[in-house]
DNA sequence: TTCTCTACTGTGAACGCTCACAGAAGCATG
DNA sequence: CATGCTTCTGTGAGCGTTCACAGTAGAGAA
């Protein structure tokens, strides 16, 4: 119908280009080009050269058609869609992840599975082999996504680990129970004694860990579990805020807040400011993950740091050695408590 | 070496599959596949039924190879990595163009150019072929990637109108200067007259429209236009705050700040704050963007709303059109004052 | 009837690459 | 001299599509 590429683009140049060029067959070519063994000195010069001076690049859909790889990875966020708007942590884990591929020369495909309609059309894509792999970010448990994929035997790395896939599955996760340990210890050194805490999803390992670890730190204590001082957030802002509200209803006399994320965190401060209490003054509240959240909130966060860039690139680490064909594996990464303003 | 997929993945369907158990030949797959046109409809429901049956995904590769087209779309950001952390618009931007191409089934490829190396791996992956177009993030000027994409004749939308790009490139953009003269008139409207603006970075079409629209309001209502008044940030929430120190030890009088991106906003606040000055009762503060930023702020931000959902489509709509055959072209889409609480 | 036109269908070739195989050359060993 | 081994190179086949072309069947017109 119309005429593409108005822009004029040309053909660019083929391996049979550069074996011409180079005056050597398309195998050796080829050869050169994946790994250069059986390959002699002055061929492999040549093909080089060539290669310079034609500007040849390699064309990856015919390499795939034939070794069924894509070379391609696919990011794929199944998480409701406003929390990908809202939360830094995201923004931290695909730039990590994009460079971290990038290094393998390795595209990445984003992929948002928000609607029905999407993670039909999306399942169907990456079982179809349009991806070597894929790495997930979907912390909610019974993922139907992450289910089918598994099932297919599409290889996978969670961010965190994902509930109810078996242990088939590779993840990567931060130390989440101990860095909730660290920031509750923490605030016990303060001399608060009457810490509340606002949680994660606990349909999450991580709304549970992080709770788990509050909990273990109160029984070593000796301080008395009072539920009261424990309601549960969606890592939302305003999900922190209405928590810190609840909280300063049911318990008053509350001295320390740790929050189970940094963004639930600005929530809990504005509420807080709100009535009336100054922090860290009055209360000492405690974040978790790190995010640029916690520098942008007032006063800015004391935190526990989940190292993301570490994070991402075991992510691609793991991934690509499992499409190398190794077994999945779990990697848990040390987390680091980060004292600031509020605490 | 080593088996590669444990998993299990066994061959997908090939149309030859598909064709044989609808009891036609492949071109007639093909053409229920592609349009639909000149097949019957008897052939077509059963190369449907055998689609079904067989769970057939048209393989992109094979008829990449082919068509010439790779039947994908490039999301390239130049903009120093930081930003891309800090900055709200990113992601949404990011969303809506995913989404957007999600409605025709095209992938999108994340590439983020921060190094130099970066640049040439993805401007030769680029101009390889590998993607058929290019929604480009990039309002500095003179960037060479964009350059180079440009003369070879790569589709190109970008965000916001490209400087020295010549004119043949297509942009989506918000109408900046009419968005900065609508919120100069509602601080003049609120009585304010002495009027300091942090302008985006001044190499930026966006930062210089923004400035002019200032400029124009002020000459129109009669105000002399005070340098001082003016300083310039880099969009980051930091130099916001740095921006608004200046600000106030040059023109303790100021009344209000008109702020050309949110995220500097935020910045703003935390210095006046610290100043002791209270917004909006002292100052009056505005915004522009509408990014989640916005709401996050303390007193929430009065700003210039950007529509980013509309623009992200433009930028598809136009790009799709252009690899289609069509001409270049330039979208202008309006801005709405948002009245909060800082103005 | 015969011819033409339309609507539809099948077939071979090609896209650019990798892979398996065959073969050539060089060198050491029997 | 034959044999085997190692290192290197070229060649044909095939990956799963689309495209151009040829061909068939049926309807309508001459």
């Amino acid at each position: 119908m119309t005429m593409s590429n108005t822009g004029g683009r040309r053909k660019p140049p083929t391996i049979h280009d550069v074996a011409r060029e180079a005056g050597v067959s398309r195998g050796t070519v080829s050869r050169v080009l994946n790994g250069g063994h059986y390959v002699s000195p002055t061929a492999a010069e040549a093909v080089n050269a060539a290669i310079r001076k034609t500007g040849y690049v390699v064309n990856r859909h015919a390499r795939s058609l034939i070794t069924g790889r894509s070379d391609s990875i696919g990011f794929l966020l199944t998480e409701p869609q406003e929390r990908f708007f809202e939360d830094p942590n995201f923004n931290v884990l695909l730039r990590g992840c994009t460079q971290a591929l990038a290094a393998h020369d390795i595209p990445l495909l984003l992929m948002l599975a928000g609607t029905e309609d999407e993670r039909r059309r999306i399942t169907r894509y990456i079982t179809a082999g349009h991806v070597d792999g894929v790495l997930l970010v979907s912390s909610h448990s019974g993922d139907p996504v992450a289910q089918e994929l598994c099932e297919a035997g599409v290889p996978l790395v969670a961010c965190g680990k994902p509930i109810g896939l078996g242990s088939k599955v590779s993840y990567v996760a931060a130390a989440d129970r101990d860095g909730a340990r660290d920031m509750v210890r923490y605030l016990l050194s303060l001399g608060r004694r009457r810490i509340a805490v606002v949680t994660g999803p606990l349909d999450t390992p991580g709304g549970v860990e992080r709770l788990a670890g509050y909990r273990e730190v109160l029984a070593e204590e000796g301080i008395e579990y009072d539920d009261r001082l424990v309601v549960s957030g969606d890592y939302s802002r305003a999900s922190g805020e209405a928590g810190a509200e609840r909280l300063l209803a049911q318990c008053p006399d509350l001295d320390a807040v740790f929050v189970a994320s940094d963004l639930m965190a600005q929530g809990v401060l504005t509420a807080l400011e709100r009535a009336g209490r100054s922090v860290p003054q009055d209360v000492s509240v405690g974040g978790f993950d790190d995010s640029s959240a916690a520098l942008a909130a007032r006063p800015q966060l004391t935190t526990i740091r989940q190292p993301y860039d570490r994070i991402s690139a075991e992510m691609v680490r793991v991934l690509l050695a499992q499409i190398g064909g190794e077994d999945p594996s779990a990697v848990i990464l040390p987390t680091e408590l980060i004292k600031r303003g509020s605490a």
